[in-house]
DNA sequence: AACATAATCCGAAACGTTTTGGAAACAATG
DNA sequence: CATTGTTTCCAAAACGTTTCGGATTATGTT
């Protein structure tokens, strides 16, 4: 491997120089400062990240925490997207990112702090845990900087990017009743989870703006369950006949309704509209193709490396981003006829 | 943070001794080496990786490289199940893992050389990349070791694990034989990529078997593309009215035919029965749902970093596997009606 | 007791960078 | 000429670990 030292006895100075020229410092004559570049060139010079980062301290490493998913299921899309956006975003900004999958990491016994420590990773981003897991926590109380994406943290040092979820909502909602819906249900993933509440929320202006009533009957907790979408939109329609559309916090519980809809003999999208959450890309392939609420996750996932690499390299940076989303009108909804 | 020096002041040793002792040398006596280890996670030290990196000339960091998909598509989940693999055979064995996205390295004009120079990669894996795909070459050429998923290297030095893809293709075929088929298509990738000539080869076995002809003009390539096999196999179906199933090289492609087949106005999987492979996530979402032949690709994604990883220790290791598949019967298949 | 062997420990060098503090050379100013 | 300032360069220390070669002590053998 060229080093370099080799650098400087080829170009005849000291390796200072060397260091001093390749990084841009301007005392270094331009002359010598070509002629070093030129060498290094022809001799293939690349440096050595390993010295660099133990002598600045730094392992430019940021890790990535994820739900693990396995087996695979269609929430990987979303995961995949976020990997891609923090990944470009950390690889041109000389960051290395590396992965955590949470529950690898917990059968392994590993607590937070030492994920971090093990890798001297200087900045984590979060994405798709559990509003109640046990790293969320250890996150917060951690020193090493971190954002949230789709939890707001409580102490102020924590960044956090999400999307527009109340918006989003509201536009689910408002699509419905522009089609002439009134009787609309509401299957939420739960109700702690920031981005839970916020669509709640925006369910509940949609209604609202419309002058239909609020009937918290006709909203059933599913916690992102496919299964459980199923089974609770079996009882809901069962006690409600007259709904006649159903918007779901997501696409996978929105899976679950439709395959309900199909078990109940609805005929989909006539007899019941449905709307999911996330932009899933199974979306597109299911029949009917679901109109759902996109997110875009790969932006998420750019710009929580962005504010994490940002805070990071001391500049000054937001710290909370909301990122627009857009109802995506396919064919799981249409006027109600019934 | 603490360091080896801390610990070593601490236990009044010296820091050659607290390396070896925690390192698990044997010519450091038990007592001392208890207390040390004693001392070490009372101080929570936990040990410089940059540093030890360093010293060893070793990065301990291998790459995955694999095609960038954006926007998503359905194929994330195969690449997920590759990362989770690899993933968690790297971090297990103390291996950093990360990632190159082919795109997003050619945007930046990076070649293979770099990406790994930079880096100070010891290892690669490549997964999904086009079979001609210049940084496959390059990655032969270069002196890092590599495996390469579903691509079989020219020379001897490179490792290689892939799916039994004949068998594969063979079982799809045996499986509409056995349902009654006769007139069995196939949309290939291409005919080119060693996963194509694989399952080329066991769809003509499958066909042999059965005492079929081998009908070339009912094979089509596709290009692993959804429109494409949209629109290969309305060509093949209009000119061929007598095939009542139709085998694809990829769920994907299985997608444009099923698509196909419903602009033709055939009834599914009645008048037409399809097989898949892959098993993505997205096949079971569809109606009906795709029968298609499983591949482990988290399994295909561990070995290959356990491939790689025993090699960098300079263990003796395997340097070709084939991680068996097996056929998923769904809906999408049935005895022929027509 | 004398010697050999084994067990246990340690000092110092090395890995490839960056950075500090200053030196040397030269130019500009009084 | 003496002084100050500027430009350009460099020696040496530092980062935290591993490892080489040897030193010291304890143990066993005659």
């Amino acid at each position: 491997m060229v080093t370099i030292k080799d650098i400087a006895k080829a170009a005849n100075v000291s390796v200072t120089t060397v260091s001093r020229a390749l990084n841009g410092y301007d005392d270094v004559n331009e002359k010598t400062r070509q002629r070093i570049k030129d060498v290094a060139e022809k001799m293939q010079y690349s440096p050595n990240m390993t010295a660099r980062r133990l002598v600045t301290n730094k392992s430019s490493t940021i890790g990535l925490l994820t739900s693990s998913s396995f087996p695979s299921n269609p929430k990987d899309t979303f995961t995949m997207d976020v990997i891609s956006g923090v990944n470009e975003y950390a690889s041109c900004a000389d960051y290395d990112m590396i992965l955590f999958q949470s529950e690898f990491a917990k059968r392994q016994g590993k607590t937070y702090h030492q994920l971090c420590s093990e890798r001297q990773i200087e900045g984590v981003i979060s994405q798709g845990l559990a509003h109640d897991d046990a790293f969320l926590q250890q996150m917060e109380e951690s020193s090493v900087p971190c954002v949230f994406i789709d939890h707001p943290g409580e102490n102020e040092t924590t960044s956090f990017v999400s999307a527009d979820n109340a918006a989003g909502a509201r536009e689910a909602v408002r699509h419905l009743v522009s089609l002439g819906h009134r009787e609309i249900a509401f299957i939420n993933g739960d109700d702690e989870a920031y981005i839970s509440l916020e669509r709640m929320k925006g369910y509940k202006e949609g209604l609202q703006e419309a002058e239909i009533a609020f009937n918290e009957k006709k909203v059933r907790l599913a916690y992102f369950n496919e299964e459980e979408a199923c089974a609770r939109s079996i009882e809901l329609l069962e006690e409600f006949p007259e709904i006649t559309a159903v918007f779901c916090s997501s696409d996978l519980m929105a899976m679950g309704v439709m395959r309900a809809a199909q078990q109940l003999g609805y005929e989909l999208p006539d007899e019941l509209s449905v709307v999911g959450y996330d932009n899933l890309v199974i979306s597109q392939y299911t029949t009917p193709a679901l109109t759902t609420v996109h997110q875009n996750k790969y932006k998420m996932g750019n710009t929580a490396a962005e504010l994490l690499i940002n805070r990071l390299q001391g500049k000054e940076t937001k710290t909370r981003v909301i990122i627009p989303g857009s109802l995506l009108v396919r064919k799981s909804t249409c006027p109600p006829r019934r």
